[in-house]
RNA sequence: UGGGGCGUCGUCAAGUGGCAAGACACAGGGUUUUGGUCCCUGCAUUCGGAGGUUCGAAUCCUCCCGCCCCAGCCA
């Protein structure tokens, strides 16, 4: 498997810097979701990037839950968050750090400020909070509560913490510049009062720091040297240096922008996928069609693929959109190295050999790997009555199209050369419902001694073997390359009707029914496939499509189509 | 008509004054018991635009154009 090397990028060259001039002599990063929701794939490009950082540079990455907002916040997201960044390979040992592990020192830096005529208790209204902010292109106007006294500010600051006050009563602001251009920089909100239970501190506090405030100090805490974060909070910058800069810190981290993950056909807001989730157009946040770590996880994606992906995409300040298509390379590109094969019919049409001795039975031997030996080797049965896939058979077959038709002869994957001599069709509707086919005896294994050739070779599967298994077949969710546009705020208008497609009826060799682990196997010449985690049991399989093989006669065909 | 960012191939993305990496996609060809894999080949005389500096500019300067972010007691 090749690794891609991680290719250079503006934070890399930032840190090669750092450590040249002797600004740092280690790394220290942090990833730090907000345990209000499931990860996704654009979380893998941040978890990527700071752990795979800290791991180049011998440095280490935090763990670390922005858990400041208790109304948002629940336990189990703390899980499965640790889950997913688990099962994506990447280990932070014992630094698993909550921002509520700090909140008393937090309370101590917002005093300081206080003490320093620095911040100040603000008893406006919401409402009129955002009044007196201004706009864009106005500068705001100090609130009447800017210059009380420090004495009672750190009274009412006080009083807060104690729970004196109702929620919204009260809020701590840095006095800083109500004429500032930069908004954040506003008087910003420091702390607020939230009579709620926190899922770690329980109702050991009522009042509640804000990001802006808690993070670069959670920062500075933890010792983090480069602080990571997406484009959307470079205006905070300005903020996050000011607390760092106007309170007793030991350690000085800065905050650096780049851009979030954009795939095409595809949502990756946390907002647009509860939606999809609340709404029912799939099947929970680990629906195999999400975008989540857990739906990839669940479609049979590796942590291998995903960890490549985000090699492959880069880092920069650009917004940008990356073709789906190259996640589909990278799962490709890694399940052909490790997916074993296998044969499965999933649109069943019967075919009986005619000249095949009635009642006898063989096994034939196949490879589990084309190119991999150490995959070692299986026996397949074969028989009298097999399946093929209904799309390899054209009773009208069109130019290019090798595969069965009336009279012609092609390759039954390990087995033999049959040729297609008769159609049965239903009376009534007309539809195939069987073939009538002779087979060469001299032809097993899948050569003629005559050395003929066949233009093609189809998978089967033996009739009387056979095991049933319900497959679901899984496309893009959206037909849009961009579906927040597309509807024009409503992404529903371009979801795709045929993102799930269950096949109950698959046709499939023996081997399969006694696989047991949920990782991906390759049903030649159909894809790559995976046990369903949740759905899944021996005396009903249900397989998932990880993804499908490459596949130019599709598009010939669709062509073909399109020209009639 | 406030501030902060960003503009290099269809899509990502290197490049940091010396004459446009790589990947995906796409198009050809070869190998092949998966129309898979693999292997070749092609694919930006040009870097949002216009000027300027320089022997030399995607890289420096000027002006212009376009896109993104900010007015939560969310993160």
């Amino acid at each position: 498997m090749k690794e891609p090397v991680s290719s250079s990028n503006f934070i890399r060259d930032i840190i090669d810097e750092d450590l040249a001039s002797g600004k740092h002599t280690s790394v220290m990063t942090r990833f730090p979701p907000e345990p209000n929701g499931y990860l996704h794939i654009g979380h893998a490009k941040s978890i990527c990037l700071n752990f795979g950082l800290a791991r180049d540079y011998g440095g280490a990455c935090n763990l670390r839950f922005d858990d400041t907002n208790p109304t948002k916040e629940e336990v189990e997201y703390v899980e499965s968050i640790k889950e997913d960044v688990r099962w994506l390979g990447f280990d932070w040992e014992d630094r698993e750090y909550f921002a509520s592990d700090y909140f008393e020192s937090l309370y101590q830096f917002a005093v300081h400020l206080i003490k320093d005529g620095k911040a100040y208790v603000d008893s406006l209204s919401a409402d009129e909070i955002r009044a007196y902010r201004g706009t864009l292109t106005e500068a705001g106007r100090n609130s009447p509560y800017r210059d009380r006294s420090v004495e009672e500010n750190l009274d009412l600051f006080e009083r807060m913490r104690a729970g004196e006050f109702p929620d919204g009563a009260h809020v701590l602001r840095a006095k800083i510049d109500m004429a500032s251009p930069n908004m954040s920089l506003r008087d910003p909100t420091i702390y607020r009062i939230r009579k709620v239970a926190h899922h770690r501190t329980g109702d050991r506090w009522c009042i509640y720091p804000m990001y802006d405030f808690a993070h670069g100090l959670s920062d500075s805490i933890e010792g983090v040297t480069h602080s990571i974060c997406t484009l959307e909070f470079e205006n905070n910058r300005a903020l996050y240096d000011w607390f760092l800069d106007n309170l007793p810190v030991t350690s000085r981290p800065r905050q650096y922008e780049f851009a979030r993950l954009n795939i095409s056909y595809t949502v990756l807001s946390k907002r647009k996928l509860l939606k999809l989730v609340e709404e029912k157009i799939v099947d929970g946040w680990d629906d195999p069609r999400m975008p989540t770590l857990s739906g990839i996880r669940r479609r049979g994606y590796t942590a291998e693929a995903i960890r490549n992906f985000c090699d492959r995409i880069g880092v920069a300040k650009r917004d940008s959109v990356v073709d789906v298509a190259l996640l589909e390379y990278s799962i490709r590109e890694d399940l052909n190295d490790r997916a074993p094969r296998f044969m499965g019919v999933l649109n069943p049409l019967r075919v009986v050999i005619e000249n095949y001795p009635d009642g006898q039975q063989e096994e034939l031997e196949a490879l589990n790997h084309p190119t991999d030996e150490s995959f070692g080797k299986r026996s397949i049965p074969f028989g009298k009555v097999i399946y093929i896939e209904r799309d390899d058979f054209r009773e009208d077959p069109p130019k290019k199209f090798f595969r069965l038709a009336p009279g012609r002869e092609v390759r039954l994957r390990y087995a033999y050369f049959i040729t297609c001599t008769d159609v049965v069709k239903d009376p009534a509707t007309g539809e195939i419902v069987e073939l009538r086919c002779t087979y060469d005896p001299e032809t097993r294994g899948g050569n003629a001694p005559d050395g003929r050739k066949v233009k093609s070779t189809l998978h089967w599967v033996a009739a009387d073997h056979a095991v049933d298994a319900e497959v679901r077949l899984y496309d893009r969710l959206f037909t849009a390359p961009d579906p927040e546009a597309a509807g024009d705020g409503d992404f529903r208008v371009c979801l795709n009707p045929q993102s799930l497609q269950t096949l109950s009826a698959c046709k499939l060799e023996p081997a399969l029914g006694r696989i047991e682990s949920t990782t991906a196997v390759q049903f030649e010449r159909m894809g790559y496939f995976c046990l369903d985690a949740h759905d899944s049991r021996p005396e009903h399989l249900v397989f998932n499509r990880t993804a499908t093989l490459r596949d130019p006669w599709a598009k010939i065909d669709r062509q073909l189509k399109k020209g009639r």
